[in-house]
DNA sequence: CACTAAACGAGACGGTACGTCTCGTCTTCTG
DNA sequence: CAGAAGACGAGACGTACCGTCTCGTTTAGTG
């Protein structure tokens, strides 16, 4: 297949999504104009719309690049490794927090972004479908720690990192509670120590 | 403090938030506008605007009082009482999915509440004292369950209720996974369980 | 009839025209409004609608305050006469034209009384009413020139005061040109002077 | 200068003010909304507000279009020629007149366009602009007609057409007596004559 | 080199909701 | 009853976006 036509530029999408990025950050969702971009960007509008078909796209783009490659690493020690994943994860999120001015303790872009995945049935299926991925190196991680018998045989994986990155998520989002490095490390605890007493 | 002017119509707050429930529900938070609240509840914009500064917070109200009375009780045993604790937040959750459109398996109304109480420093101070609230219920629960030994002696609680509570948002909001009592049921176990083995 | 009841506060109405007349003067007819009238003056709104039906009533009753009452005086001087009267109400007009900060040329406060009057049948009669007395008492000092021979015998005194009071008006709300001492006395001696040279 | 961007639809404007023209001479200056012109003319109010920065501005627009171009002639007869022009500008009133309602005698519209002039500096200047460009007119027709021996040597021309136009703007806004014809014959005759006796 | 196809800048446009601002009416309690 | 206080209905206003459109202009590749 041939291409046909001017080519697009290519050095518009880096200067749009760091630009995007910078609005974003700085004054949230709402602050985050579709007008604004193009015009601090030099843009016309048509031009963000062939690349993103609406703002919430693009707003999608700018975190996941800002999100980029939380790397996942197997050393055998399983409470390190996923002290070490969530910290990641956190890093991610208390990056959102601190987007939109008033820099209160809720991330409120990551609650935009699960709205814009609900109204935009792409966004959702795209976005689902990278958390899964994440999802499965995580519960590889898991598994290959139970089979080589330092998580008991009958551990239920799915949900047990679901209580790991989801506690994460709820003090970000809900509670507003601070996710650092201590946290991470008493929730790993939490997680993996036996709670119930013996009977 | 003796009341001046005119009383406030009491039915009016019945009324729009009943009528604000349902545009809610059924088309989603885009779906919820202001004028058209107020002109099926026969009621001025003006008198919206003098409860509810502004569409955030009849949305906060609204989905406040849908959530309503997640009552805890305390039976001795704290496995089933967690899980059904968690079944009620569930289902609060899971009702909030079907709110908007495509019933898709996102709760994105939850996003935009999340945003609301970013946008709104008055939202966000609000409701993170509804869940502190929430919170202190939860951990006095488990740690009564803590005294009287059915749970180990040095348990860390907060990290607990923000695995449980956290799993539930985490996955209605983020992996789009079901949330039913099966769910629930392995959730508690997998958090109540040892999942180190002894050494 | 015995006056049943509490007797109204006669200093309302004292107070009331006081400050309604600095907000109209300071801000204009918009800037009069009847909620800050009330809050400023200490009275209820309730209060303020007892005595004058609508906002524009209360208007028409602050200007005619202002405008008060331009004596009209018989020397025997038509000319003398004339002018003296024509700079009353050049005065009276003039005091409207500082009205609403910009003080531009025009005398927007004069056309929104006018535009009350179109509105309310009954400020309509009321203030036609007073302008066909002044009118009278115009046109009666001249008729009285005429018959003492100051004037020509077959003088059409209606459309002559029509000319000097109207070229006020005109120059005030239309052009925006100056209405002083200096064009007052152009303006009556232009009106007595004969126009079209003798054939 | 190349014109950049979608052109203008030159048909909005059209279809515009002939809508906001009939709403305002069909239902006076409170009837004409904005948000109906829209609605009727199958406009945005967007593009409404694009070439009319307010409400206020649109409806100076859609009078100056209905008095357009009162055409001025020179015919050597500086009487005829002053009847015929103030018949034309008594035409514009007197359409003005039945604007609104009840068809009341004095036009209030008129009014509201002086008020709308001092509200915004803008349509102030545009309209003293327009008017003293009218003023030119008539006064050159009258510099000639002085020139040529039809009126004295020593003839004030600025407040002779202050007089007479002022005379049809004073009754229309002011007294409410009829502006027609005969009237204008005689005002006429009233500011050309001489109206002192020769002492 | 002409021609085609697409990208691009600019900005008008339709649509829609928001939140604000008045006005004039009403309801309650107090003097 | 008058008055203070303030809720209420009604309705327009002007604003702010979004996403689409319609131009004219550029930038490639192709015959």
């Amino acid at each position: 297949m041939v291409p046909r036509g001017r080519p697009r530029d290519t050095q518009v999408d880096e200067r749009v999504l760091r630009i995007a990025a910078a609005l974003l950050l700085e004054r949230g969702y709402t602050g985050l104009s579709i007008d604004e971009v193009a015009e601090q960007a030099g843009v016309a509008k048509t031009t963000l719309y062939r690349r993103w078909p609406a703002k919430d796209h693009l707003a999608v783009a700018v975190v996941a690049r800002l999100q980029a490659d939380d790397e996942i690493t197997d050393t055998g020690d399983i409470r390190a490794d996923l002290v070490n994943y969530l910290e990641k994860i956190a890093a991610g999120l208390n990056r959102m927090r601190a987007a939109g001015h008033r820099e209160g303790p809720s991330a409120g872009t990551v609650g935009e972004l699960v709205a814009a995945a609900a109204r935009h049935e792409d966004i959702g299926r795209l976005t689902r479908k990278q958390y899964a991925e994440r999802n499965t190196l995580a519960l590889a991680l898991i598994e290959a720690a139970r089979v080589r018998g330092e998580l008991r045989a009958d551990l239920d994986a799915e949900p047990l990192f679901d209580q790991l990155a989801g506690a994460l998520y709820y003090r970000v989002m809900i509670t507003g509670a601070p996710v650092d490095r201590a946290y991470v490390e008493r929730l790993v605890s939490s997680a993996l120590e036996r709670n119930l007493t013996c009977p």
